[in-house]
DNA sequence: CTGGTCATGTAAAAAGTTACATGATTTA
DNA sequence: TAAATCATGTAACTTTTTACATGACCAG
């Protein structure tokens, strides 16, 4: 079975959702898939032109009224298959999280105390939208979702964002402390 | 002031260290900034060439017996004032981590109960094993750098590598639980 | 004599971002 | 009347990875 990258793999499962438009799996990563993944319509229109190109999807052409033109993707078996394939799959290895703070710490020497200081509070701060940010979201879908099949997985993303970003903070807390 | 990208600014950091050769610069990539910064050789020597070109950096050829050709570049005072300037910067934006496993685990309706089990279990185990590797790094660090002055900040990049990968597997268990 | 270390590098491909172009409708 | 929304897409660019090429030495 041919290979795909993570990206495609990402809008081939949005397409299982009732987004069908490069418009709508815009609009649905900004909104639900931000916190791991995101991605431009730079990618999306190739993506989904090459989608259709190799049968993983069918195209159909709506014309509205007084709206432009929108095309609606639907997954082929074919597709639905390299999905599942894909799902069935663990990771292989885990990904380097690149993380300018803790590059620009590592060279910390080089720096002020206070300038480290500075760079963590900044990072700190962030952190902590960041955190408001993943309540906000969760409490919305809480809200609006509860009985959507897909919820339950949503709000475990989530809570992995969470998470992390709590021990991020901790980290940023601990660190300020012992410089 | 010309910009230039993290990796970039990355070898910048490292020549301020006693790596001087595209070789030694690699290894130390990969004994100790590989938990959260990658480059290959494909970026390396081009970045070495371009920093040269630049002015940043001064390089000199050793003839060795019985070895290579090897390359030693030097910062210059106008490298050195880059990588200041960078150092300054707080970073403009959170960049967004992602994460395979949560794409897979975000699609989880389309799998049966047991595959997302497996997929966060193997998970898991994976983040253990890297857990391990940074309490590895960590000792031999600690053990052997004691007096070295950058110690002190590459101990602050493990410890939170240590913790939010602690959070990672808290997470897990909690979503094995919840499943 | 095989595989590892030392050491350089390039070419091509893949992945991803950014900026642009188009244009109608709706809202403030 | 300005700007936001809906909706498509491409071209150029940047970034990064992968795979290749070269070659000597040393240890098992």
């Amino acid at each position: 079975m041919q290979k795909y990258n993570d990206s495609t793999y990402a809008i081939l499962g949005i397409l299982t959702t009732n987004c069908r438009s490069g418009y709508e799996i815009k609009q649905f990563i900004d909104n639900s898939l931000n916190h791991f993944w995101k991605i431009s319509y730079g990618q999306i229109y190739p993506t989904l032109k090459r989608l259709e190109e190799e049968g993983l999807a069918t195209v159909q052409t709506l014309v509205q009224e007084g709206k432009p033109e929108r095309k609606e993707y639907f997954l082929t078996e074919k597709g639905k298959d390299v999905l599942k394939n894909w799902l069935e799959q663990p990771l292989t290895q885990l990904p380097v999280e690149r993380n300018e703070v803790l590059l620009k710490l590592f060279f910390g020497r080089h720096q002020t105390k206070e300038q480290s200081l500075y760079l963590l509070a900044d990072y700190k701060q962030k952190l902590e939208k960041l955190y408001q940010t993943y309540e906000g979201i969760e409490e919305g879908i809480s809200r609006h979702n509860t009985n959507h099949q897909d919820a339950k997985y949503w709000l475990f993303t989530l809570d992995y964002g969470k998470r992390v970003t709590e021990a991020a903070i901790a980290w940023c807390e601990a660190t300020i402390k012992e410089l």
